[in-house]
DNA sequence: ACAGTTATTAGAATCTGTTCTACTTTGCCA
DNA sequence: TGGCAAAGTAGAACAGATTCTAATAACTGT
């Protein structure tokens, strides 16, 4: 697997790796079918016990498809869990559109959006383990940090940001996805994340 | 892997689980050379291929022992990254207490020794990936983040800091390793982590 | 020195992600 | 309709972390 002779490139796994038929890219409406349902299948085994408990081999089983298959679909366990999770953050994106934050300060709505995200997240534990940490983990650029980057600084009313007003949004992001990797250690509460999002954000976003 | 819903309650493995004599707690001369062995075969294969590269067989091997004496020392190779990982901490806290940052204002010597640890683990690259990347997705806790805050916290001349002054320490702490994130991800040139290093910290620990 | 506990060992065995093989089915089109 | 490439299947095979076993060595207190 790994590239003995060129040991300074990581080897890059392609980013889309989400459908076959690799030359035309056209994706058939049962094979759209088949996708849909791995995914479903894993999303219903990874709410339950966690990535542990989202086997390939069950993932394959329950969503009817052979583990060859299951493989041609998502090249690795950690490409399935990123697909899963795209789908989370859909829902996210469409809840803050649906019902904007309405706090006086850029802080204020930031800190709103956060924690909502916050909660939505542990309605599902051991989804939004999976989610948190495949954020994390992914090699390649991923749409999630920019994505909840640019959301917060869409309700700082930042359309036009400048380089810094980018780094601080980002930061107060790095700083939220940290708060949430302790929360699944167990080591935080919600009252002790947002505690601790509020400070941050009070002082990122002052002059937002 | 479960969320405290309301009250913090991980399953919490043994932090320390790192050398036997489960009763006693006394670590003889020659269990603290083989402990000691371990982790330097662990940490010399980790610098070469990165954790792929450190198997439990082979670090087992490399260190004249036996598996089953291996993960008698480390229950399992998580704790032995941690072990691996301490030791370059200790390096950077010994390098700081030799040279103290100079800096005049607490945000200036912040940056001064996020930077210098940067600096050093850009020296291992793949070791500073495969450590990084495997704390962060570690399940329990992990002394990394708790360390590098109360560093912040020391060369900020906050010995005895606020709850506040905590989570603006480890905001910072946070912020920090997303961006060595993004670095190893060829996001980031160390530049770029500077300067948005500096960013943050002029934010967070303005009033220090 | 002796008995009993604890540490260590070699190696087999287990578990789960990933890959491979050898077929079979499906979609398509000339 | 015949045929070919892509997609799918069942199941074996492989890899590396972790666990288990049975036996041996080292250390302990008496």
């Amino acid at each position: 697997m790994r590239i003995p002779t060129a040991p300074a490139v990581p080897e890059q796994r392609a980013v889309d790796s989400e459908a076959p038929s690799v030359s035309s890219g056209v994706r058939t409406r049962s094979q759209h079918q088949r996708r849909k349902r791995i995914v479903q299948a894993a999303a219903a085994l990874a709410s339950r016990g966690g990535v542990e408990a989202m086997q390939m081999r069950t993932v394959a089983e329950r969503a009817g498809v052979a583990l060859g298959t299951l493989y041609r679909y998502f090249p690795s366990k950690m490409d399935l869990v990123v697909a899963v999770v795209s789908e989370e953050i859909d829902l996210l994106e469409s809840s803050i559109e649906r019902r904007p934050p309405s706090a006086a300060t850029a802080a204020g709505r930031a800190v709103d959006v956060l924690m909502r995200a916050t909660r939505g997240l542990m309605r599902e534990p051991e989804l939004a383990d999976a989610l948190i940490r495949s954020l994390i983990l992914a090699e390649v650029e991923t749409p999630f940090g920019d994505r909840m980057t640019g959301l917060l600084l869409r309700v700082s009313g930042r359309d036009q940001a400048t380089e810094e007003e980018v780094a601080l949004a980002g930061s107060l992001a790095s700083v939220w996805v940290h708060e949430l990797l302790e929360m699944l250690r167990g080591r935080r509460t919600y009252e002790q994340i947002q505690q601790r999002i509020e400070i941050a954000a009070g002082r990122l976003l002052a002059d937002f």
